[in-house]
DNA sequence: ACATGTGAACTGCTTCACAGCG
DNA sequence: CGCTGTGAAGCAGTTCACATGT
């Protein structure tokens, strides 16, 4: 299904090309026009090297002895990353983080356009969010195929996300990113990410115990 | 300062303990009373050694032949990751996001307590959210040093988290959870996480542009 | 002369395989 | 006998160091 030619880029390696090109974008607006890897790596709080190999598992984008155009890197980065392109994506649960992330305007303006909401709730079924209207969870699979959505952003209670993603994978959507504090069990071939706010906060908890020990 | 025994725990090793706890507090509500580690691996997608390295990093808490009991297993867990103590959280920026998370219930359940908001909005200052009053964020400093806050959660604009989490820093907080789509710098010694959904909305575009590369 | 691109060395996380213990 | 706990092996990601190209 797809593999493509599938040279296996790490997680890592997707995250800090996110990265870089959000430093592009910031240097690029104070009119620097060329970057060494070095001052990339000082902004990422990593090395010249790691930005380097990270670039060389896609191809050479730089000059030797000069560095690299910040516009020409801008838009290779975006062009891998798959952001020269809109996204349509359905947000699952209308609840408090789902009106947040509907109204987030970082999405938006990265491509992602929330073409539909959909939710359980009769009180909110009907309703308008600026002019995407609200619609019923139970449709959910002919919604999604009538939207032609790409990924879903699920928004939905603990107990009801593992239901859902099954619902959202069965009707054809590869892409999932769960909101819920669980984790989902999904086939191969569907991508997955976390956003698990609790388990953030917990690792920070960690972090402040393991210090204290010592302490006292 | 206070760096104790300090074993170094990797990143993706924290991460697990905290999904392992609701695993077992999952498998408690159902009766179940005895797990091992190959049942607790099925349930994270992961393998049974993993969990077991997992665990033998901070002791040995189970049985041979039997598994582990998983009240005892889930009190250790909450004691490693600090979860058996409750934690001052003050919320900075009152926006959307701030609000949602405001009233994110697994918060507070997992004994994170937010005792203060605060935002820079005249309009939003003096309101309350349930007790809580909203505070001026000129006086953050101060504001975080009475509340004896233990956790920053920041929820403010991309260009003014830099200049929060300095401030927040210098006010003596040491664990900062951020959600602003940017990297933050900060001094050794502070923990702190990022919450970056745009970036994971990016992760799936990648995986999913990668993936269409092969087919066509 | 200078900064990239990259094989080679290294570090650290994961998996294996089995000895040890209930 | 079964499942844990753990050294040893294997693998992946990072860092080093330098040849390469401008």
């Amino acid at each position: 299904m797809g593999t493509g030619v599938a040279r296996k880029i790490s997680e890592s390696t997707v995250r800090r090309l996110s990265l870089y090109l959000r430093f592009l974008e910031e240097f690029e607006a104070r009119g620097i026009r060329t970057l060494s890897s070095e001052e990339l790596a000082r902004r990422g709080n990593t090395t010249a090297a790691q930005v380097r190999k990270d670039f060389s598992l896609f191809g050479s984008f730089g000059k030797r002895g000069l560095g690299y155009s910040v516009s020409e890197l801008s838009d290779t980065l975006r062009g891998l990353l798959g952001l020269d392109r809109s996204w349509r994506v359905a947000l699952v649960g209308a609840g408090r983080i789902g009106s947040a992330l509907f109204a987030y305007h970082d999405f938006r303006s990265r491509g992602f356009r929330i073409v539909t909401v959909l939710d359980s709730d009769p009180a909110k079924i009907g309703q308008s969010w600026n002019d995407v209207a609200i619609r019923d969870e139970a449709d959910l699979e002919t919604v999604l195929r009538q939207e032609k959505v790409d990924i879903v952003i699920l928004a939905v209670p603990v107990d009801a996300a593992q239901r859902m993603a099954d619902r959202v994978i069965r009707s054809g959507v590869r892409a999932v990113l769960n909101f819920a504090p669980t984790q989902l069990h999904v086939p191969a071939g569907v991508a997955l990410r976390d956003v698990n706010m609790s388990m953030e906060l917990e690792a920070l908890s960690f972090a402040l115990v393991d210090d204290l020990e010592g302490t006292g």
